[in-house]
DNA sequence: CAACTTTGTTGACGCCTCAAACTTATACCG
DNA sequence: CGGTATAAGTTTGAGGCGTCAACAAAGTTG
């Protein structure tokens, strides 16, 4: 059973309320298509238990918003009429925001989380504010005349390497970018003229891997991604996010891991990203910067080609072992389902798989460390600019028809 | 924000859209006065933002079904026309069971919380599923014929102090009762007839301190109970427990807080329960064992009357220094906005609230600290049964109209 | 006691989904 | 190749629910 506290209001006073009914399922049926991919009219109907003629009244409907299109029947070989497939309309996109210490990245998602377009625009310094706002208002000036001709923007996701307040879109602080205390949503919404949402990077890698990758189909799961800058990561329980209090919830980076660990910058001693640290992984392979995929070629045996150096192994190992510890912690607090590594992290369990299975097991209790599954990041360099997507398309997700561009 | 996959099927086959509304309606109004106490019905409408007709209608509903009934208006000396009062019917009881190393507790609780039995039975020794089962038969025989005159009972709700599985009602491992992997909803069900639901008691008394204690009104909090037998927890994530893929989240007494410390039997070292630990203060107390109002007594200033002895004092402040840490991880967490401290952690905050306050200021990142709250559990004794009473009651809350009787 | 205010009650109305009957498009089979 | 079976889109009517507006009821205020 899910323990559930009274919901707040059912109608906001005006409107029928068979209009809720009528709102709740077109936005199932659009959740199905974005997340789910195309599909007929007749597993649509069979997913969401609806009468066949309800399904065609919400399909009509969101043709009509231009949401959603149909197209010829696929010859499937079975027998019986052929069922019309339903797309979302890829035409409607999110522009997407993710400011980084050196460069900004801006991209153009579709429904279904198709990418339509990326830029990414370096940056001589670390970017403040006002220059990143600045940035993404000439970028996109500079394909205005096409995102009007051929897009239908519904809004804009920005995701912040740092602590963000999800619901006005407020930096309280993003240590790497130099952001404190600073409004990020609402000038990139004045400059743009379109509604914009910022969330955590880090929650909003979760959402899309969850969605779109290797958390597929899983409702329980922790997302832990390791860059340059540290460790980030979001939680999805019972199918939705952990947001917290005020949305701060997820920086699992800093979990307690070693009591005789250092200073970490937030003031805790011995936080996970002190320890399990691309920094000290860099040292030992005596480099000073590394691109990922660089990173898997010198560290996962494979592609390595054979041994590590003992030096690098211990290091790994080292860390592998912390890891565990922490990934320890979350089982007991959160009983996820699957984990899933990305950035550094994937690389780091890339290495050694075994030996960070064995040492989770080492760390949880009983049997539970056997269900639990590991998994590294499948979205690559789209997760940001999908994650953020998502955010934008809360808003026509949640209330198809209450759209007006 | 708050990003959810899609929600399973709206209507599950069979019958008219328009019954999910009611059931949905009906589950609203009926958890209103079951969490909220009674109320008028223009109160009603207006927290509703439901329709005076409708919620005339649902009101009637419910009282047709026994669930509520109203009463004549109050003298407000408000001018209008007086609106009577609605009451959860509290003849509508949950049984519940509290099985712990040296007594099975059993209770009737009706809607609105209120505690109308309650028969503690002391067992010689610790007791086995069966014994349990067969105490629990024995005292529900015996009042079998008030119950059946006075009250409607809806079904069994069971406290366990270890890890179960909700959905089966499985105890997976229950340490101090010596129990694992043996289903006790299902023979608790078939010795009573009466639907019965298990899961884990410290989750329960979150539910319960959220609902009618400390946590009134509150939708993110951790709570940490400190009990004999170590430390449980549960968290309350968005209005709702985290009970993670098995349910087994909030496992709270298992996280790290000193790497250097003892083997827990959990399997890990320096366990959050080996090192925040009522058997250490018994120890400095020079005390064999102590109930929870005699500790308070001991260490909460104002009681005990002066200054606490040195070492005395010096184990509560290494103990509360320690929960700090653990407190600092659980902000980074979850984010939540209070924590709520029962059983002999009540009393280790009651002895030392600042120096609690300052030290998990000390542990969080910039201002997070300064919002969270910490407040000792209100509900004390009834806390148990109180939660397990709420297992019990969701099928009725969630559908009030479903039950057969 | 009349005016005012708030709330319960009743019936008309619109909306939604569903079920059933009908139509269409495909595969299967002799 | 044509008839049958099957699956699914389409059309139509019915039932349920909440809202709204008008009215009735029951208090307070001056």
């Amino acid at each position: 059973m899910t323990l559930t506290r009274a919901s707040r209001p059912l109608s906001a006073g005006v409107g029928n309320s068979n209009d809720q009914t009528r709102r709740h399922n077109l936005s199932t049926i659009l959740t199905m298509l974005h997340h789910g991919g195309a599909q007929t009219r007749a597993q649509l109907t069979r997913q969401s238990g609806l009468n066949r003629s309800t399904i065609g009244a919400l399909v009509t409907e969101l043709a009509e918003l231009g949401l959603a299109y149909e197209t010829e029947p696929e010859d499937s070989g079975l027998v019986g009429r052929p069922s019309p497939i339903v797309h979302a309309n890829e035409k409607v996109v999110a522009v997407t925001v993710n400011p980084d210490v050196d460069a900004i990245t801006i991209g153009v998602v579709g429904l279904g989380a198709e990418l339509h377009k990326r830029i990414r625009f370096e940056t001589a310094s670390v970017p403040t504010v006002r220059e990143a706002v600045n940035v993404v208002s000439a970028v996109l000036a500079g394909m205005r005349s096409e995102l009007d001709a051929q897009f239908r923007v519904v809004g804009v996701g920005i995701a912040i390497p740092g602590l963000v307040n999800s619901d006005d879109g407020t930096v309280l602080l993003a240590p790497h970018l130099g952001w404190h205390d600073e409004a990020v949503a609402e000038p990139i919404s004045a400059a743009l003229g379109y509604p914009a949402r910022a969330a955590n990077d880090a929650g909003l890698a979760t959402v899309a891997e969850s969605l779109f990758g290797s958390g597929r189909g899983v409702n329980d799961l922790v997302y832990l991604n390791g860059s340059a800058s540290g460790i980030g990561g979001g939680v999805l329980a019972g199918g939705s996010m952990l947001r917290g209090a005020q949305g701060f919830a997820g920086e699992l980076g800093h979990t307690l891991v070693n009591s005789a660990g250092i200073r970490c910058h937030c003031g805790k001693v011995g936080c996970l990203e002190t320890e399990v640290n691309l920094g000290r992984l860099l040292a030992v392979l005596g480099r000073d910067s590394l691109g990922l995929d660089e990173l898997d070629a010198l560290l996962v045996p494979d592609a390595a080609g054979g041994a590590l150096a003992p030096e690098v192994q211990a290091e790994v190992d080292r860390q592998l072992d912390v890891l565990a510890l922490a990934i320890g912690n979350f089982i007991s607090v959160f009983n996820p389902e699957s984990f899933v590594l990305g950035g550094f992290l994937g690389s780091l369990y890339g290495a050694n798989p075994e030996r960070l299975r064995a040492a989770v097991k080492d760390v949880t209790l009983g049997t539970l460390g056997d269900s639990v599954r590991i998994d590294r990041a499948q979205l690559r360099s789209r997760l940001l600019t999908i994650g953020a997507a998502e955010l934008a398309f809360g808003d026509v997700l949640a209330d198809p028809a209450g759209m007006h561009f």
